[in-house]
DNA sequence: CATGAATGAGGTTTCATTCAT
DNA sequence: AATGAATGAAACCTCATTCAT
């Protein structure tokens, strides 16, 4: 018992490591060595949790998708307004994106480059169903502009990863009012 | 004289075997060895053309993004009316992204991962000037939203290159509608 | 335990191989790969031990420089007369260049070539100071010239550097005899 | 004639260029572009002069031990009495060693490593037999003591290669009163 | 379970030399 | 005679991974 806590314990210092230098350095620029040193372990401890370097960086995105989704859909239930839905995922979504900006720095990173594996990415990608479902339903009622998910997503979502990179360089700092104004525009986007 | 002109394919070739070779391995999969194997050339020849790998990238980067900028803006005047020039950029940025696929993936990595010198990219972010001339004039005439330059471009912009991104993938196939459909997503989404 | 003390092998390996190469065949014709084949040991491994290929000839350097010197001093104590003091000194100082060569060649390669730091140049330089100690004892005394350090220097220890090298290109081989004149030579220069 | 004037002053350049750089670098930090680069020409250029790297050094070294010899020996003829003879001789040498710095300070690279061929360190030997003779003839009137050369070598003239180190790496700055003192030490340790 | 030591493979870069002009 | 461009070979060094403890 004891022994499994310090393992988990481990292997979350060794995420952590991870996320940390790939934000900072990139991939390209992190060695097993450095994420070791980072995490208070020796290198040959990390393959004990992974099995490769390759493993690492995928379980460490898989599971940093996975709070991200957790976090986006944590307050709604499918009993909501479309609208009441939309504006309470987006702005779960939006928090994440902005508050927890060492986990959406990563995403953002594994996202545009072949750092994962392609099996990783599509696993990665499963989670978003129940905001496909508010859109599909909002689509039906006339409210949401019949057109692809991928649109959808790419005017209400991915805009948010844009102003978290220009926070995160400190070109903007973004404050309550922008995340209003943000908002608008993104359902001004897709509202019919 | 033909010296000089055999200097200027070969740094050619260099520069697209980057792009080609970052776009489909990453950056940190794409050895200056791998670079001087697509280009024909010998490694130590690089080194002729570029002050190290940063240096190369760091070029490749600028060179990109000035011809993504000369693109955008090649087919705009300032004596358009605020409507007419934004599609007219707009749709020049889309096409860009969407056809020039290459270009337009290599920069999201860039754009997203710290394999870019600092200086580097703020030299790449210089040219977007007569795009924020033009929403001010918009906003001036109370066309477009007072909001900040970030948020329109996030709103507006950088869609286009998760779309761009979800093709890529073949995930998404972009067709005109789409295109016609983005637009007015973009244009909904900072309008008055 | 075991590590530790296989360490110190290792290490005392890589020095000796060091010494070697670099009196047979220069500093610029002993590459770290060359060492390392000496050593029975991988190119790798020598980055464990040592930070460069910098850091690992200046490490050597001192580590050579301290044996000569405490060699040197072995035997003496400040109790002696300037005299006997200057003997058996100088006579330590004699037998360590004209018996430990490989040793005295390597700091003779270091002394005259700009192959070491200049901090472990200064480093290396501490550790005479009995002798010069000895030296102003001397002066005060009247029995050797009030001449600068480095002149005695120069003319008393410095020779044995050149008598060393002629020995080891086969020019000239040092017998008892000529140790008793070079150090009758010592003498003569510096006394009263 | 202009052509041939020409090489020669492309030549000198290339031999000042190298003294220059193995001077302050070290030989095994002194590629054949930084010299071509200092001496204005072409590393393809320096192949017409000579024919490889090793044969610039050793050519160098011959030219530069030429003219220490040329100018250790210009002032003495061999009908001087063995006293004034070797004054004469000591003065031109410490003389050279002391002012023509860069040309003392790269032969005594070259003597103390094997940066130069077995057969031009021979060859540089050579030129010393008029010191040689002198000995001789003092040695059978029983003024100097009946000591090999290399002993006679090693005490009256190896030291100023010494002196003129410590001066050049800014230890100790030699005055006219030091080479007086230094030529009493040195005659003192052969004179009978 | 955990590790420090070790390393083969491969990374970036340099360099002596050649070649086409 | 002179060169800038080119390069194969090799330099130094790093790193993902393994192994003995």
């Amino acid at each position: 018992m004891a022994k499994l806590q310090k393992s988990i314990e481990k292997k979350n210092n060794l995420v952590q490591a991870t996320i940390e230098l790939v934000n900072n350095n990139g991939f390209h620029a992190t060695p097993i060595s450095k994420i070791a040193k980072m995490a208070n372990v020796s290198p040959a401890t990390i393959y004990l949790y992974f099995e490769s370097k390759q493993d690492l960086v995928n379980k460490v995105y898989l599971e940093v998708k996975e709070a991200f989704t957790a976090y986006a859909f944590a307050t709604y239930t499918e009993d909501m307004s479309v609208v009441e839905g939309f504006e309470i995922i987006w702005k779960r979504i939006a928090n994440f994106k902005l508050k927890e900006c060492k986990q959406a720095l990563f995403l953002a990173q594994c996202d545009n480059t072949p750092i994962i594996d392609e099996a990783s990415r599509e696993e990665g990608i499963k989670h978003l169903q129940p905001l496909l479902d508010l859109w599909e339903r909002g689509q039906d009622k006339g409210i949401i502009k019949p057109v692809s998910n991928y649109l959808l997503y790419a005017y209400t979502i991915s805009p948010l990863a844009f102003l978290m990179l220009t926070q995160q360089r400190g070109q903007f700092k973004i404050e309550e009012k922008h995340i209003e104004q943000a908002y608008q525009a993104a359902w001004d986007s897709i509202k019919l």
